[in-house]
DNA sequence: CGATTATTGTAACGGGCGTTACTGACGTTA
DNA sequence: TAACGTCAGTAACGCCCGTTACAATAATCG
């Protein structure tokens, strides 16, 4: 056998697709979770055996990890690019959440959000990859609400909205979406969920409530 | 040392409280969720062997049911009802959320709902919890939809709204909360959450949008 | 061509899991 | 009091987990 990528070191080179593995590693962990993801499951989607497995990508914690950067490139950088760029605030945010739903149920197996739901419940000894994904769950809402403060300066909200709290209801939301989708929704119920949480955002005009409470 | 509960048969009483171990059973599986929590870590807490879980409990499946059962009845029921009785709509959404936020917070380690995260990730062979937990999560919308239901009739929405995907929407915030409890958001945070999600209640005698879709 | 270096497949390691024999202790019944 | 039935504690079972020796193989370097 040949090697597939061109290697410039000694030794016998390897003889499977590193990027490859990398990917079907991502779809076992994305579809199990992480603890419940077996080194063997791994390995058979792989196509590869455990020594390899751990030559190439160190053990399972750091396999999980690099599939999780894997993963958020993949399928969650063109998102919040969008929701960054579309300068309307009400269609970016109904394009970004319709877009959600549309990664969360992108595999044929039930599968919600890989950093959502990944390390939901691990034993103590995956703590460490636990605090990295909430980190990662941090980001998401840093990114609403940086979307939010925009849109503040630019009037598409009213004056006094908390968007720190209206972040962390959009993001909570995009948590819930990953639940939902864990529990089998077709893809055009989180669609409709991601409409319907348009009418979270205040209208600018209208006077921002003082304390979030609907006229009684 | 003598029996705490009343024995009518013969043979020797057992010497623990079985509702206080299963209370205690809750606790362990709250905080670490159904696969992650052992037998170990479970005799610990209930204070017995585990030849005496068995014989009260059955296996680890049935004991986790029946701290699901103990604890849905414990820490929800009120809430719920509270929603139902209520007889104004936004009254009713605000303090059953209020109260939720309260419940996800109500231990001191990170929890959310034992319902929602139990199960979260789990390997296959725990399907039938799995299966269990998913049932019980669908009756939370539906108690939802039919508040919605009685509101739409009451003339508290306006006609023509959503009351499904309203329902279904509410449920995913909840479902969102359990996930920010979890990686350890203040109950304050998650009530601010709570009273921002009331706008997504339309306000009866505003035309009900036919599409969902907010004026441009 | 040897020498070196990395990868491969097989097979196994220690450890922790859920679960259960087994033996002795205890309270009830006859 | 003697027989019976259930519970308690110790210790172990089989299984599967993540991880790794080990020897064989295949490429590069001098």
């Amino acid at each position: 056998m040949t090697a597939i990528t061109s290697h410039r070191s000694k030794g016998r080179p390897r003889t499977f697709d590193r990027a490859q593995a990398l990917h079907s590693a991502l779809e076992v962990f994305w579809k199990r979770g992480y603890e419940p993801a077996t080194m063997g499951e791994l390995c058979s989607a792989m196509g590869i055996n455990p020594p390899s497995l751990y030559a190439a990508f160190g053990n399972k914690a750091s396999l999980f990890m690099e599939a999780v950067e894997h993963y958020e490139t993949t399928y969650w950088a063109a998102p919040w690019r969008l929701l960054d760029e579309e300068p309307n605030l009400r269609v970016a945010v109904g394009r970004f959440m319709t877009e959600a739903a549309a990664v969360l149920t992108s595999l044929d197996a039930p599968c919600g959000c890989m950093v959502v739901l990944g390390t939901a419940n691990v034993s103590p000894e995956a703590q460490d990859v636990h605090d990295a994904l909430r980190a990662l769950r941090e980001v998401s809402r840093t990114n609403f609400r940086k979307r939010f403060e925009r849109a503040l300066d630019a009037g598409d909200l009213p004056l006094g909205t908390d968007v720190a709290t209206l972040a962390s209801t959009f993001n909570t939301l995009l948590q819930g979406l990953s639940v939902q989708a864990r529990d089998g929704a077709a893809r055009a119920e989180l669609e409709r969920i991601a409409e319907a949480s348009l009418a979270l955002l205040p209208h600018a005009g209208s006077g921002a409530p003082a304390d979030g409470r609907g006229r009684p």
